[in-house]
DNA sequence: CCACCAGGAATGAACATACATTCATTCATA
DNA sequence: TATGAATGAATGTATGTTCATTCCTGGTGG
């Protein structure tokens, strides 16, 4: 954001021009929705020009798919940075950080979960907004599978399938995720964690207070 | 749809004309997207003039809240349904209605999945469509709440509370939709019936096979 | 150390297009 | 024939994109 309307004109790099607007495109979204989103609210927001989206994206399109790209990437980094970080953990603690994580300040921002869910509502229409999506899916899911099935393997549970508890547990966070963005009245992070964390005990007892 | 494209002017009433428009903002969101749904595609998709639209709705922002009102209000209609009909059902079968009723052919066809997340999507920056969908949530929250309280006393389960898991079980739902939605190729609808009763059948062992 | 220049990042006015909305006109129906 | 539902051309506005112009900046030669 500039102080003043008529800061003077700056020379940056490519890269740091390209986060920026990526940056004013999340806050553009979370305010207005995805369909109200203008390039000129866009460019406006970052205190840039009218032609700048174009100079580094090409085109609206392209900046909206690397926004959601973006945010993806964000997430899938905090997410793997949880789970493969297995030093110094006992497999009970790690159930706990992961949801810890998905539910933390960090990634239940309005700001983030809007962005979130206005690309996965025009997903059933978009395939590249689809295809991102989905892809970030499967890798979320093949990790926390495997960490439910090293869960299963230490506790003996009998007749657990760790991907379908891998499927029931994701779907479950985005349903809460959900009920955080459109029923913030109803639904605090707090009653969020709860309700993830008794879904989680209630499936392995042995590692989950 | 018209079989020809110079079908002769038909006079027809208000309220079926509204149902066309409405099926026909289904059908484009489905197709196209919220963010690219015109009102040219959608009356040209219902086979009426240009105008149409704004005689029947006023504008184009309270078509779409009408849609989205109709989309909410057939599904807690098949909602309560099912949840209100305690005659001759014991708990377990309820249970069983309930699940199969939110995964059935009809709530889960991607024509009214997407209009639903389209929506949601919207909702965090409409308080108009974060009203409706929130009005909606409250009403299956209540009730599947109200199920979960008479099976919990009926199987006498200890230190359950119904509310927490209706919240659960629902968002459970909500993000098994949202992959069917996004993910097909990952999700599909049998296996998130088999998801969504490993859930109940953990809860309410005694209740559910 | 300074003056100057060339390259290209940034600008914003201009353009074409797409869109929601209006309304004079048409015509089916009671 | 009178009514008002339906039409679709016309309108004004909003928006994405282009591009000629501006001017910042790093490098060069004096």
């Amino acid at each position: 954001m500039q102080p003043s309307a008529s800061a003077k004109r700056q020379v940056r790099p490519r890269s740091e021009r390209r986060q920026q607007l990526i940056d004013a495109t999340i806050r553009c979204i979370a305010e207005r929705g995805l369909s109200a989103t203008t390039l000129q609210q866009v460019t406006r927001e970052a205190g840039l020009s009218q032609g700048i989206a174009n100079l580094h994206f090409q085109s609206k399109e392209n900046l909206l798919a690397e926004t959601l790209r973006y945010v993806t990437a964000e997430y899938n980094r905090g997410l793997l940075a949880v789970l493969e970080d297995r030093a110094g953990h006992t497999l009970s603690s790690m159930l706990e950080n992961l949801l810890t994580f998905q539910l933390s300040r960090g990634v239940t921002q309005r700001q983030k979960m809007a962005v979130w869910f206005a690309f996965y509502g025009e997903a059933g229409a978009r395939p590249l907004y689809q295809h991102i999506c989905s892809s970030s899916d499967r890798l979320s899911e093949r990790k926390v599978a495997a960490l439910f099935a090293a869960v299963i393997a230490d506790g003996q549970y009998p007749d657990l399938d760790a991907r379908q508890l891998a499927t029931g547990y994701l779907a479950l966070i985005d349903g809460l995720w959900l009920g955080l963005l459109v029923t913030p009245r109803e639904l605090n992070k707090r009653r969020a964690q709860e309700v993830a964390r008794s879904f989680l005990k209630q499936t392995f007892p042995q590692h989950v207070s």
